[in-house]
This record gives C-alpha cells, sequence and structure tokens, in this order.
DNA sequence: TAACATGGTTTCCTACAGGTAACCTTGACG
DNA sequence: CGTCAAGGTTACCTGTAGGAAACCATGTTA
C-alpha cells in the first residue's frame, strides 16, 4: 500500500482549503461519490459491473474515475482477485470510508425529508 | 416571499437525482457553501461586506452569487435594511438552513480529524 | 462637485468535471 | 481462430463553476 498521506498532503496544499470542512467536502463532491459511498457501505462490497448496474446512468469511465478517487482519498478499498477469470474487483469502504457513512445517512435522511416537504 | 417549492421542485426534475442523497450534496456544492452555512449558523447573521471580509479570497461576484443561490434553496435568509444608507443586507440561517448545520458540524469534525491523522 | 461605501450585476475568460465512444488486456470457450 | 466478459484507459467534446475587472445605483460627506 502507498503512502496516502503524501498525495493528499500535496492535494491539500494545492487546493488551499479555506476550512477542513471543504477537505470533506472535496471528498464527497463527484457526482456519484455520495450514492457510491452509501451503497458500498450499506449494501456491502460490489464488483465493478454491479456498481455500474446499479446505476445504469452512470458512464463507465466516470465510474472508474470516481472510484479511483475514493481510493486514493483512502475512502474505498479495492480488492483485485487476480485468480478469478476474468479478472474480478471488489470494491468496498475502508474503515476510514465507514466514518464518513453517517454523514452521507444524514445527507441521506435531510434530502429525502426535504423532498417529501416540497411535494406536500 | 416567493414560492421556492417551484423553483426547487424544477431543480429536481432537471437535475434528475440519482437519489435523495444528491439533493442535500447539490445544496451544500459550492466552493464556499459550507463555509458560509457554519458561519451564518455558528457566529450569527452577518452582513455581506462581513462575510467578504472573513473570507478575502472570495470574489465578489462569486460571494453574491453563493448567496443568492442559498436563498432560492431556502437556506439563507436575506434582510433588505432600505432605512439604513448605504444599503444593509443581513444574512442569516432559515430554520431549514438550521437542521442543516448538524452536517455542516460533522463535517467539519471529520475534516479536522482527518487533517490532524495526516499530520502525524 | 467629487469621492466614498454599500450591495449587486455584467462581461469575459479559463479550468475542469462529466459524458461518448472507441480501444486495450487477459484468458476461456465455441 | 474469432469472440466474449471483466475492468480499465484513451481521445475528444461540452457545460458550467469560479475568478478578474469593470460597471451601476444609492445617498452621505468633504
Amino acid at each position: 500500500m502507498r503512502d496516502l498521506r503524501q498525495e493528499i498532503k500535496a492535494k491539500i496544499e494545492k487546493q488551499q482549503f479555506n476550512c477542513e470542512k471543504e477537505l470533506t467536502l472535496s471528498i464527497i463532491s463527484g457526482k456519484w461519490k455520495v450514492v457510491i459511498i452509501y451503497h458500498l457501505g450499506v449494501d456491502g462490497p460490489f464488483r465493478f459491473n454491479a456498481i455500474q448496474k446499479l446505476f445504469p446512468r452512470i458512464s463507465h469511465k466516470v465510474l472508474a474515475n470516481q472510484l479511483r478517487e475514493l481510493e486514493e482519498d483512502g475512502i474505498v478499498h479495492r480488492q483485485v482477485y487476480h485468480e478469478v477469470v476474468p479478472i474480478q474487483v471488489e470494491y468496498s469502504l475502508t474503515p476510514l470510508g465507514e466514518t464518513l457513512l453517517p454523514i452521507v445517512l444524514m445527507m441521506y435522511d435531510w434530502g429525502k425529508k426535504r423532498m417529501e416537504d416540497l411535494k406536500v
């Protein structure tokens, strides 16, 4: 496992956050990241294609992108099964990713309640 | 007060969220929105210029933009004082905005802890 | 009359996230 | 041999968020 800290530190310096909250925001910002975190955390690990079936509207490239970024941020663990063929890759939340889950769940509840209120 | 619901409903339909979480994300996504929500909620109401002094790196236009969007989403209340001169405008969280504060606070704590961990 | 502060808009520009479509690699299988 | 599935990359294009700078309206004050 590479040293993620150096990469993220560079990221932090490059992005020059105004505040620590933005580190969190920068990690979950991305059109599909919160849903990915949610499903990986709630419904267990998924393989690449399984995630794609979960969200039919996500494009192949973008999914790979979001997953790689989440991996770089230490949120998602990527497990490659070389022995199987064709190669299989399983994605799951890291322990760090799990600590992000409560925030995502709150976002889910808030959005749900808000949409219900709007539909009255 | 206009009927925000129509605007937001249109937004929802236009953006075609994959999930309710994305409504929340779409509201707080924006380079300065979480810090704005945080400071309005924690340090009380602020006038336009006060916010700008809080974040010297935000540009005039972008601040106006972020505030207007937050207002459109029902998160921020805009109070104009015509009697004073030059005109003064005070921004504060709406009750709905207050319900968003716990999420922002969790993001703050998470980001803070994460940065500390990275600095070891 | 000129200058200033307030809050806001307009014009223009650039960077980048996201989308489409094609391609690659590996090994199994008909 | 050609084809398929898995996961991934590449090239290209587009929309838009955000930044810089100038402008505006108001009324006060020097």
